[in-house]
DNA sequence: GAGCATTTGTTCGTATGTATA
DNA sequence: GTATACATACGAACAAATGCT
């Protein structure tokens, strides 16, 4: 009964662009819409939420649960007393870190060697010119960083030319679903070639030849006979090694 | 400098088990436990914002931020003037459909090829005395279901039977992220079905008995030669077909 | 259809903990 | 050490949709 003028319920709010009929949905995804697009990067300090408040003119709260979505999401991260910050930029990065943290590496080298061995044979028959440049790039560059023994290097090239190729199958969702997992890979790779010493540039030359060459058939078994031994380093006394029952290079 | 006993500020608060520091986190994790343990399950009205808030001893306005996280997520639904309601228990199926929907029924075969082409193989070498048993069940539900032409019933059929050879694989990861994809591939399996009217009894069958007899290798190929022709049927000139290029059983 | 209670949607104001300069 | 800026949390109110009578 209280006389009062503005104070609750859903008023008319303009959004920018696109004013859906629930606040709060559009507040999650003009903010997805910046971290995704790069206006606000990795690891900088969105607005404070007053700013966005009234940047988007509706109230603090509101924005404020939207925030909250992202953060459990794993887009942002808020510090009490600093500020809220760009942590990532896909929604499915952060959810699997939360499902994959504390689960068996056998587990995520298997679903690797999955996407990987469909990604190496729709690479050879969807290959650009570009994607052919790059793999060769990323070989040579796995080849000089191993050579001088720079572990951080070679991770980083060896990861390249894999993400180089699963991007020259162009599926759109098996990249997204690659790269959500990429991070999640670092460890392994360099576990493997400290403890075995072996940067593995022979198989790797055989899968990036036969990807040029359009072959998807020997893409995908050499891919698999190299992934093979990743988990075998891991353990495992299940997964046949498909090596050794086929032979190497010809079916 | 008013004088006020309870109000605004972080207070110790107790939430059932494991205070937290954060208590929007706390109460997140409060109601996925209750989602994820089937406590609340899919399809039912969950408390008010209210009845939650009074329950846990903190205000609607915290809760709040908790369920949007959960509605953003996928696992909740708000509908305003009713109230709030289970739609999933698994993070995953609603980001999947969000990313899923629109995009290409192909690039999602393709994934699906390669998650299953992995399960096939692992499960060939892991599957118990039961996956056995369901495997023959499904199969034989399949059979009985095309005869009598009840599409809902071999969508349903077969969507089991590759679930149970997925679940043999032992990945929890794989599993859950399969199960995540599942209900996309329904109007795949239906279409498939209906325009072609073939139900590929003999592939299936080869693939489980590969699975049954311990062959990963031989599982893993009937497994490709059966999703091929679907990856064919939605439309592809990129993908090789395997079974033309090795033939069919023996490597 | 009109009225009413319930429930979510949105806003405001205020107080407090926490980090930073 | 004390401002200051920021996120954290609470409470109370009103608006609008829904469903029931």
């Amino acid at each position: 009964m209280t006389a009062s003028e503005r104070t609750g319920g859903p008023r008319p709010s303009k959004f920018g662009l696109g004013s859906r009929t629930d606040l709060r949905e559009s507040a999650v995804d003009y903010l997805t819409e910046r971290i995704q697009s790069g206006d606000w990067p990795v690891g900088q300090q969105i607005p404070t939420e007053s700013e966005l408040a009234a940047e988007a003119g509706i109230s603090r709260n509101t924005i404020r649960e939207a925030v909250s979505s992202l953060v459990h999401t794993g887009l942002l991260e808020r510090r009490q007393g600093s500020g809220t910050f760009v942590v990532s930029q896909s929604e499915l990065t952060g959810l699997f870190e939360r499902h994959l943290s504390s689960k068996d590496r056998q587990d995520v080298l298997e679903i690797r060697l999955a996407l990987e061995v469909v990604a190496a044979a729709l690479a050879a028959t969807r290959r650009t010119d570009e994607d052919i440049e790059g793999l060769l790039a990323s070989m040579t560059a796995r080849r000089e960083t191993a050579d001088r023994n720079d572990v951080d290097g070679y991770v980083e090239a060896d990861l390249q030319l894999h993400r180089q190729f699963v991007r020259a199958a162009q599926n759109p969702l098996l990249i997204e679903l690659y790269d959500s997992m990429l991070e999640g890979f670092r460890e392994t790779i360099a576990s493997y070639f400290i403890e075995t010493g072996d940067p593995c540039h022979e198989e790797h030359e055989a899968l990036v030849h036969a990807i040029i060459a359009g072959d998807p058939l020997n893409a995908a078994i050499e891919l698999r006979v190299f992934l093979d031994s990743h988990l075998y380093h891991v353990e495992s006394t299940a997964w046949p090694r498909v090596h050794q029952e086929v032979g190497s290079r010809e079916v």
